[in-house]
DNA sequence: GTTTTTTGTGTACGACCGTACATAGATCCG
DNA sequence: CGGATCTATGTACGGTCGTACACAAAAAAC
């Protein structure tokens, strides 16, 4: 029962699941296939199918990365953020709305590709809903429930409409709703 | 110049289009291809290849009859209201999402998917958008130019995620957002 | 050492696909 | 009538794909 066995080359394993990472975030889940990824890893066909025997598994896992690592940046932010007044959260989370769409845009992309795609495929929900339960828990500690979640669709309709129209929105777009909702 | 020429048959166009719609609504696009819609319409592959050379000819013309129909039904929804008080205006849009939720499902995921394929798709950007402009148009009847941009916002949000979560939304989940907004 | 288990690879099968294209039938124009 | 034009179809090429599987190499167990 020894820990390590075989010719355990740790890399293997990482270099796949980053590649399809790469090709995920660029191509979309139509992009993924077991022949692609081996090109993108460098690694012969039969490595892809070795670790990940189906494409829900490579996606599994992929998906399981990407959204632990967007997590943790929302968190990040989370924490850096001391107590706000309402004015001050509305302008934090404009600024959260725009770095997001300058700075993440395929990961945003891909996460609405995930939501859609999951809403014809059940096994494929909990892994798209890990992005929507980090954004509320994050939105929760600066407001009460009730305000996070309605927030979170906001947020959502705000990004949704931002990525798939051709103009960005401007700073009141984007405050528009959010003033709406959090002065009582 | 006469109107009619060859064999003439209106309905062939009309029997491939309709059959694209519907392996569009139940498989959504990655279940389209010529074959596929042959298959369904009951006529060979070449008919299809024939009246819509490419795929996108094929995606493009059911898209727009799609958003045509929906946009026709958010019409007759819109002009069945009289003029309503704000606390009215919630309660009706909150039916509207519910009935939406039930009775148009495969449309609503359709919607997204397409959405969301534009973002990476430039072309099929404009098809994706007549979803949301139509939505905004009708809303805009009620309220001004620019709660009705709020509130498509909100009700895209709300829509997402009733549709990627795996329970439906509480009558409360949907009125919260919206009386937050529409509540001066 | 020998056997067993795990790791890793190459190949091949059957399926599906978009699209091009040669061809056939129907209709219209003169 | 005879072309010209449009409608409609069958077939076939070249490609991608998931997956199974036989097989080799390395490590572990004995």
């Amino acid at each position: 029962m020894g820990a390590k066995r075989g010719p355990a080359d740790p890399e293997r394993r990482e270099r796949i699941m980053a590649a399809t990472e790469r090709i995920l975030l660029d191509g979309g889940i139509a992009g993924l296939s077991h022949r692609a990824v081996a090109r993108e890893a460098g690694v012969p066909l039969g490595s892809t199918t070795y670790y990940f025997a189906t494409l829900d598994d490579l996606l599994e896992a992929a998906i399981r990365r990407l959204s632990e690592r967007y997590a943790h940046r929302l968190q990040r932010w989370g924490s850096q953020l001391g107590t706000l007044s309402r004015a001050e959260l509305v302008e934090a989370l404009a600024d959260l709305v725009e770095t997001q769409l300058r700075e993440s845009r395929a990961e945003l992309v891909l996460s609405f590709e995930l939501a859609s795609v999951a809403m014809r495929r059940p096994e494929l929900r909990e892994a798209a809903l890990l992005y929507a339960e980090t954004e509320r828990e994050v939105l929760a500690v600066h407001t009460d429930e009730r305000t996070a979640r309605a927030l979170s669709r906001i947020l959502d309709g705000l990004l949704l409409q931002s990525l798939a129209s051709a103009t960005p929105p401007t700073r009141a777009d984007i405050t528009g709703p959010l003033e709406a909702l959090l002065s009582p």
